[in-house]
DNA sequence: AAAAAAG
């Protein structure tokens, strides 16, 4: 609680350099991992005398190295912290003080050389007593992930054979993804996991006859976790980290948020110490400013806080175009003569539909077509669901219909391509975009600073509407495709992104 | 009318 790291005591508090450096970032194709040379700034929190005070971490970009890499742009984080511990941002893995075995995981099995912007910011804060609770937002694809994985196997005691860390994510698919995250960074610990989504038919067992849950960490979905607390065969006694994955989704969205905090309130009732993380690339600001309160008056205390501004928000290496459809045939035969037949060359690609039915209707009027497609949607059977994320994950299909189920979270290098065959709007009003959904669709591409291309199909004056409100939302550029069916226009497209 | 969950 007391410890203090002279480096970064420069007692400049408050200051928040705005300076943004050029946008050339070509380093998406260079090479699969991040490229170690770039310099990681200081943070520098305030006067270690003061007892109690917010502190600003200054970022100062003025002082990056310039070079051809960046972090997929986290370069405008805003950080305040509560309390009066100082934390100095990590250059490298070793600042952590992790254990051997968790820094094979992350040099061996994940392959990283050092810490991306964001987790070199936030992992001080996770890993520093009095481990106070984090909400961190993130650009998509800068590596949130890692952070809270890391978080919760440095915070598990492998000594202790009981639940102490808890991810809670959106969808099964997503609590699948993590753990196997989590496997792969935790390969040379000896520390015990186990999913908590439900079960396919031929692996079901109701919850009464299974035994207590004995694994150290607990990722899933949070209908399951619910239950298993409920039935009191997951203990939160021991329960020393709970991470919410997509959080502003899970806290705020009718239908996750009961869940969410009767599991919250579950382990506050018999453990109030828990550290919690809230991640999401998005937070909008009714929203941040909710669950920031909920976090705080049930824990009881100050949560430390990383923001992006939404103007930042959107990723430079990831173009996005409007394709004015006359008609919707017309975006059935986009797809059919763009994505299928010139898209596939770059790489995979997901399609994202508003509803359930409109992924079947396409899949069918493609399939009629000629074209064999696969679709995903969360009333599909759980194996199938898992088959077809496994052979998208494998390579085995290029493109994937998909509601969005996979809208948040889902990480495929290869996906260079998203298509919104419909755009994202609000569930209970139509008429206005759901931007948080849209900027997580375009963030599906690029995945750490990749090249990636995003194709907004638009029909109407309402679709165009919609656009505009996005376009202005993030301050974004939205380039306007020549004609629809040019395939010399979507070839310039997909070159100008990059990807040819 | 997306997402989770239901046995």
């Amino acid at each position: 609680m007391e410890d203090t790291h002279p480096a970064a005591n420069d007692g400049a508090s408050a200051v928040t350099t705005e300076a943004k450096p050029l946008q050339i970032k070509s380093w998406a194709d260079v090479a699969d991992e991040p490229d170690p040379e770039q310099e990681q700034e200081q943070a520098g929190p305030s006067d270690e005398k003061s007892d109690v005070q917010l502190d600003s971490l200054s970022i100062d970009e003025s002082k990056r190295v310039d070079n051809n890499l960046t972090d997929p742009d986290d370069s405008s984080i805003k950080s305040v912290t509560s309390g009066d511990t100082l934390y100095t941002s990590a250059k490298s893995f070793e600042d952590l003080n992790l254990s051997s075995d968790l820094l094979s995981g992350l040099y061996n099995e994940m392959r990283f050389e050092r810490p991306s912007k964001i987790q070199a910011i936030s992992l001080p804060m996770i890993l520093k007593p009095p481990y106070a609770n984090l909400i961190a937002q993130a650009h998509n694809g800068s590596g949130k992930t890692t952070c809270f994985v890391l978080g919760m196997l440095s915070r598990v005691d492998p000594n202790q054979k009981a639940p102490q860390a808890l991810c809670i994510c959106p969808t099964r698919e997503l609590a699948i993804q993590n753990l196997e995250v989590l496997l792969r960074m935790g390969k040379y610990t000896k520390i015990t996991s186990e999913l908590a989504i439900p079960a396919d038919s031929a692996n079901y067992i109701p919850i009464h006859k299974r035994p207590p849950v004995t694994a150290q960490v607990i990722i899933g979905t949070p209908g399951t976790i619910n239950k298993w607390v409920l039935a009191k065969k997951l203990g939160m006694s021991q329960m020393k980290i709970l991470v919410f994955d997509e959080a502003d989704h899970m806290l705020a969205e009718s239908g996750f948020q009961d869940d969410s905090v009767k599991i919250m309130k579950a382990i506050v009732r018999c453990n109030s110490n828990c550290q919690v993380l809230l991640f999401s690339a998005t937070f909008d600001d009714a929203v941040r400013t909710f669950v920031s309160k909920i976090v705080k008056d049930l824990f009881v205390r100050d949560n430390n806080e990383l923001y992006v501004k939404k103007e930042d928000l959107s990723l430079e290496s990831v173009k996005q175009y409007k394709v004015q459809c006359p008609d919707e045939l017309s975006k059935i035969t986009v797809i059919k003569d763009k994505i299928l037949e010139i898209g596939e060359k770059v790489g995979q690609t997901i399609i994202f539909v508003r509803t359930r039915n409109s992924a079947s209707m396409l899949r069918q009027a493609l399939v009629n077509l000629g074209y064999e497609v696969t679709i995903i949607q969360g009333a599909l059977k759980q194996e199938d669901r898992d088959r077809i994320i496994r052979e998208f994950k494998d390579g085995l299909t290029q493109v994937l219909i998909s509601t969005d189920v996979l809208a948040r979270g889902f990480d495929q290098s290869q996906v260079n391509l998203v298509v919104n065959f419909d755009l994202p709007v609000k569930y209970d009003k139509p008429s206005e975009p759901d931007y948080e959904v849209y900027l997580h669709r375009v963030g599906r591409a690029g995945r750490f600073g990749r090249k990636g291309a995003v194709f907004n199909l638009l029909c109407d004056d309402r679709d165009n509407m919609i656009m505009d409100k996005i376009e202005k939302n993030f301050n974004a550029q939205i380039a306007q495709l020549g004609s629809w069916n040019s395939n010399e226009d979507f070839v310039d497209a997909l070159k100008k992104a990059g990807l040819l």
